[in-house]
DNA sequence: GTCTATAGCAGGATAGAC
DNA sequence: GTCTATCCTGCTATAGAC
């Protein structure tokens, strides 16, 4: 199964590209020839590696996505810590440095997000991958972990929102590049990366933050 | 321009199929032959009113789209008050209604999220219009309205960052419906969308909320 | 396992009748 | 403005040589 780095064969060549390829312009928009001339090899090597187009798009999410999704998980659990030295804080932190700094380049990152947005959007027979294998699970993990820390009338369903809210924010902030750089007039560099991280932990702690004096807060 | 609602016009037609199959599948999944199906008319009628299917696509932004969000802005003015009758939680209430809420169907909140997201993913032609004509208005609109609320010292990047996080929770509680129905165990419903609008309107101004007695935050 | 060649079809676009 | 008929490109998939 695995291979030398150096000598990756024809069908890790073809998944590569395609999720590439697939990230950057979705599925249809991508064809059989453009991953194979991007893969160096023959327009029949896809219908023999995978015997089919969708099937490597769904082989994609299964290896590929899957071990990304697998190195996000570890960094994070890095990050949130285990035990005891666990707070809130540390939790969200580890959660938003996960998946917006972490081992895997800032490329890859930005593919990851695009591939699981297009399948939040519109799924396809990749997401019933995606949903049980890794969402569920990763969102089961971040619950237990963040309970012991929130109010305790806290009902489950309000837990999952709060969760899927931070959520949010680490996926927007992915995949709306263009926007956000626009906007705030900033190229995704470590540096903004940076700035995007702590925002992200303190909106998740205190949302908008306290009102003006002169304008108390409930 | 304008016609009867009982006998819109096949440039009419045309535009609205169009919408709705362009959100639902994306650009390239779509045929020309399957819009003037939809629509009832002859497959030339896409050359003859736009010239191509980029050109209509463009459209289905430049109209169709740009209405919609102009409906949902009005929507939000209306929500959030005019001058001294607002405040932060009325703003952000406000644009979670709007979003969620408003005089638009379900389904057309949908398409509409549906249409930008892919936009933000994969920026096209259509993303200037969107984002010159809408996105930078309103959120500079936004940013005004919520400035004489907020910390004093807080720069304009830090407040632009807040109003995206929250605008990344009503774009993602619109889009996610799959992921967040599943694992909720909640269809899209009038109650579970009020629900999320009060909890978008609570994360936003107070975030996690205040740790457990016995942990106290920072 | 990798190649060439090609079948077979669906796509966007257009010409020209009405 | 709307239609039919058609062009031609580009696609997925497969057959079969090596």
């Amino acid at each position: 199964m695995e291979r030398n780095e150096e000598t990756p064969s024809t069908r890790e060549r073809l998944l590569r590209e395609a999720e590439i390829l697939f990230a950057r312009k979705g599925y249809h928009a991508v064809s059989v020839r453009e991953i194979t001339d991007a893969a160096g090899c023959n327009l029949a090597s896809v219908n023999y590696h995978f015997g089919n187009k969708e099937s490597l798009y769904i082989e994609v999410f299964r290896s590929l996505w899957m071990e990304r999704a697998a190195v996000i998980r570890k960094r994070f659990e890095e990050k949130a810590g285990s035990g005891g030295m666990e707070s809130m804080e540390s939790v969200v932190r580890g959660l938003a440095e996960a998946f917006l700094e972490g081992p895997l380049t800032d490329e890859e990152r930005l593919l990851h997000a695009q591939l699981v947005i297009r399948e939040m959007i519109q799924p396809t027979k990749a997401f019933q991958v995606v949903f049980t294998m890794a969402m569920k699970p990763f969102l089961e993990n971040i619950a237990t972990r963040l309970r012991p820390f929130l109010a305790p009338g806290m009902s489950d369903e309000e837990l999952i929102l709060n969760i899927f809210s931070v959520f949010s924010m680490v996926l927007y902030f992915n995949f709306a590049r263009t926007a956000v750089s626009r906007l705030t007039d900033k190229p995704y560099d470590p540096d903004f990366i940076r700035t995007l991280i702590s925002h992200i932990v303190r909106f998740s702690l205190h949302g908008l933050g306290p009102e003006k004096p002169g304008d108390p807060g409930p």
